[in-house]
RNA sequence: GCCCCCGUCGACUAGCGGCCUAGGUCACGGCCCUUUCAAGGCCGUAGCACGGGUUCGAAUCCCGUCGGGGGCACCA
């Protein structure tokens, strides 16, 4: 029988990167095995939010890059089945009317056990479980009842889910067994959590996979991430590319324990594979980046602009602080400028105003006046992009054009040797 | 309260009885390189929760304690 797994989050809002991870293992187990990848959306009402955030989910798992099959089924179009399947049950003495609605009968002794491809061996005790509700008086089915019985409906094989679910499971076992439906697998993966070990929440950070997107983490870098919170591949190997992902990805090698999200991790990783992209891939990224960010920044000079800054920033969210001199004159920064007039000075005869010669050019000022480099270059730097912290100097000056240059060092350094006075 | 699960450096993890003086990565500290910031190179700090067993031998197996998490709905 052909693997096939489904995710099925709750249609609440953008998808939370715990949601993310547990999609992507499903993803990378079904694509491993050769198998299918649904998605099912867990709705109990059909308000105008739920089809939003369906097509925000969807959104979010295109960009990840994890490939659905088949069509996305929504839980409650199977009410009235699971209608039905809740009066087939009553009328085979498994489950009674109550009220109005329909309650399933647990047993009472016993104990319900499964095999978890990822926790192992796991007996939960039948006297813990109560009669639970199946089909409320409203007709409406509840969670419990709806989720194992879609799972026989669409011949899911594998049960991939948060370890949120684990005290759920022998309920659902209990109704599948009174289905006389074939058992799936089931695998719990471990929770994320925030920083202090407790549940992941907003003052963590970022929680959504659309704010780490607006933050300029790529998807390749963000799945790799992801992948290796609650799974590893051996000892040392940490880059993955998602087909290695793919070839490499088996529920057996997922841990028990919850992970804590590092965001000084994900944003390394980040910046590794931003280095590692073809420049003119870069420069594509970060034109869609900051164009999707409302930037309305000439193009041709962000591609220009690109190559500086590829080694230097780890998120392409850092573009617009680290390089927005290049788009608009900065806010002139303190600084002791009195080297600036020799510069301008010195800067006025380069021709070609290239990164070249204006290092010749400024490095032999800097020799003729006796002062370390840095010493040297740091007044120009401030007065120029208007940060102690900027790309290379040189190559900047050059991108800026000898005009605009001059003018922004002329700005500070009629200040004369005090400097410290923006005006 | 009851039930279930988990417990290796600050973080992610490797480890499935001897290869462990516990390995890798991030973070952190130092040095080097250097026009700033990064990147890179070298070095370093830091961990098997605790207590009992089992065994010639335990991070690895068993029991207990402690700690953490999850769940106990006509929520999903």
């Amino acid at each position: 029988m052909p693997v096939r797994v489904r995710f099925a989050p709750s249609p609440t809002g953008y998808l939370h990167v715990g949601g993310a991870r547990t999609a992507l293992f499903n993803w990378l187990f079904a694509r491993h095995e050769g198998g299918e990848f649904h998605l099912r959306i867990e709705n109990t009402d059909t308000s105008r939010e739920v089809a939003e955030a369906v097509g925000q989910i969807q959104e979010t798992l295109r960009w990840l890059g994890l490939d659905l099959d088949g069509e996305v089924t929504i839980q409650l179009d199977r009410m009235e089945r699971a209608q039905e399947v809740g009066q087939q049950l009553v009328a085979e003495g498994k489950a009674y009317e109550d009220e109005g609605a329909i309650r399933f009968r647990m047993p009472n002794e016993g104990v319900t056990v499964w095999e978890d491809v990822v926790l192992g061996r796991i007996e939960y005790p039948n006297e813990k479980l109560e009669d639970l509700v199946l089909v409320r008086s409203d007709g409406r089915p509840t969670y419990n009842f709806v989720s194992p019985l879609e799972d026989v409906l669409d011949g899911i094989t594998h049960v991939i889910r948060a370890q949120d679910h684990v005290s759920n499971t022998p309920k659902q076992l209990q109704i599948l067994k009174a289905l006389g439906a074939e058992l799936p697998v089931y695998a719990h993966v471990p929770l994320l959590n925030g920083a202090d070990g407790r549940k992941l929440s907003k003052r963590h950070g970022a929680l959504t996979v659309e704010e780490f997107r607006a933050e300029g983490y790529i998807p390749e870098a963000f799945v790799n991430f992801l992948a290796l919170l609650g799974w590893s591949y051996d000892d040392h190997t940490e880059i993955m590319s998602r087909k290695e992902l793919v070839e490499r990805f088996t529920l057996e090698r997922v841990g028990k324990s919850a992970a804590i999200f590092d965001y000084d991790k994900l944003r390394h990783l980040n910046g590794v594979y931003l280095r590692a992209l073809p420049p003119d891939e870069y420069a594509d990224r970060l034109v869609a980046y900051l164009r999707e960010r409302g930037y309305d920044w000439d193009e041709q000079r962000i591609r220009e602009a690109a190559p500086l800054v590829q080694e230097k920033i780890a998120t392409l969210g850092e573009f617009p602080d680290f390089a927005g001199f290049l788009f608009a004159r900065p806010e002139p920064a303190a600084t002791d400028g009195a080297v600036l007039p020799a510069a301008a000075e010195t800067l006025e005869q380069v021709e070609p105003f290239e990164a070249e010669r204006i290092e010749a050019a400024l490095r032999d000022l800097a020799e003729r006046l006796g002062l370390k480099p840095r010493d040297a270059f740091q007044p120009i730097r401030l007065a120029v992009t208007g940060s102690p912290v900027s790309p290379g100097l040189f190559e900047s000056l050059e991108l800026l054009g000898k005009e605009e240059s001059l003018v922004r060092m002329g700005g500070t350094g009629r200040g004369g040797a005090s400097g410290s006075s923006a005006r």
